[in-house]
DNA sequence: AGGATAGTTGACCGGTCGGTCTAGTCAAGG
DNA sequence: CCTTGACTAGACCGACCGGTCAACTATCCT
């Protein structure tokens, strides 16, 4: 009943465009609407506040994140330590193209947001650390794939995921830094080493101890 | 000639405390006059703009930071390897101390800004790539003293030095997010399995080409 | 003593912020 | 066909934003 509209994805893809450009408190309700081509009732109409938006925002734009990085990185068909190198090369795509398109890198959404926000908003962050965890759980499985393949010796695999995230997420700040995509080629060898090492320092001081 | 203040060190102070604790955009000049126990003419009279401010808080808390960290750090007696194990630590009191004082990690100021900024403001952007790089510089030469001391084979400094810079900026958004100072902690030894790992892949990878 | 100078005060400015609200418009269901 | 209800339009709100300004006060130099 009633009419219907895109109006609401519109307003959902604007704000990850424009929020992903710029940040948060930078991107007011004004530019969202002029933007997605929406006056301000139906902003209002499709959502309780800025913040309800980019909730669902996040959502939305980790889900297809997540998709993509399944079918292209996660699911290949790679041994499971190559299948980093080839997420590097992924994020290198993806940062090149808004390059060219933008004139500047903006990095990852997830990371700008947590430390743009996490002071600010318990319920963003909570969000941002879902999100995130999703990630580092995804990167921990293809380590215990990995290990399960005879490529790499047992290793905490929260551990060593969240050392992999982390380093992740500093090669995109220095991207974003630096205006240069290139960080994620240069880095494309960091994380086999990262996890190779942390198993192999833990294989160590298991030995020490017999 | 004229009268004389500390209103200026006082503004300057509150500026970092701030907006190290928020965000460049969400401090408000009021906040800051309020904080600083100071009225907005007197904020002018002193500063140009809000942007003027932060360009010198900035290299004021640089400067900080970085004779903290010769002292401290990379001017010891320890191993040059070890150093970062040090690093680690001295961040790991450092966001503890934040935690327990105001309840939140705040991260690091200077990653902080790099991605709430660097998109926004080209000066800033040029601020934090300096002060960051100058930061690299210094691990940088913390690796060829490693080197120098037989401590590690030959490497690409400005390859090495770069994943260490990425990696510290990662861990310190993870413990940000997670309002967890720990991370540091648990990942005191990532330093240096990234810095062994990438010279034993160097290293490997000429030893290929005879 | 008395300029000259450095610092202080707070009212004020136009613009923008997130958010509200009322009056409409359009399309499907009965 | 006409009611119902989802969607649109845009004027409006008080609060706050960064920044300006003219009057004032304290201190140093001559």
């Amino acid at each position: 009943m009633g009419r219907n509209s895109d109006a609401k994805e519109r307003i959902l893809n604007s704000a990850i465009e424009l929020i992903h450009g710029r940040s948060y408190t930078d991107v007011g309700v004004k530019d969202l609407c002029d933007h997605a081509g929406v006056k301000k009732g139906s902003f209002y109409h499709f959502f309780d506040s800025k913040k309800a938006l980019i909730l669902e925002a996040l959502d939305r734009h980790y889900a297809a994140f997540r998709k993509h990085l399944q079918q292209k990185v996660f699911l290949s068909q790679q041994r499971p330590l190559d299948r980093f190198e080839s997420l590097n090369m992924s994020l290198y795509r993806g940062h090149k193209k808004c390059k060219d398109q933008n004139g500047e890198v903006w990095g990852c959404l997830l990371g700008n947001l947590t430390l743009e926000m996490s002071t600010r908003d318990k319920e963003i962050q909570e969000a941002l650390m879902k999100h995130l965890s999703d990630l580092q759980a995804m990167i921990g499985q293809t380590i215990k794939d990995a290990i399960d393949a005879g490529d790499l010796p047992s290793v905490d695999v929260s551990l060593a995921s969240e050392a992999v995230l982390a380093h992740y997420q500093g090669l995109q700040l220095l991207a974003k830094l630096r205006n240069d995509p290139e960080v994620l080629v240069r880095h494309r060898l960091d994380i086999r080493i990262i996890v190779e090492g942390i198993a192999q320092g833990q294989q160590e001081s298991r030995n020490q101890l017999n």
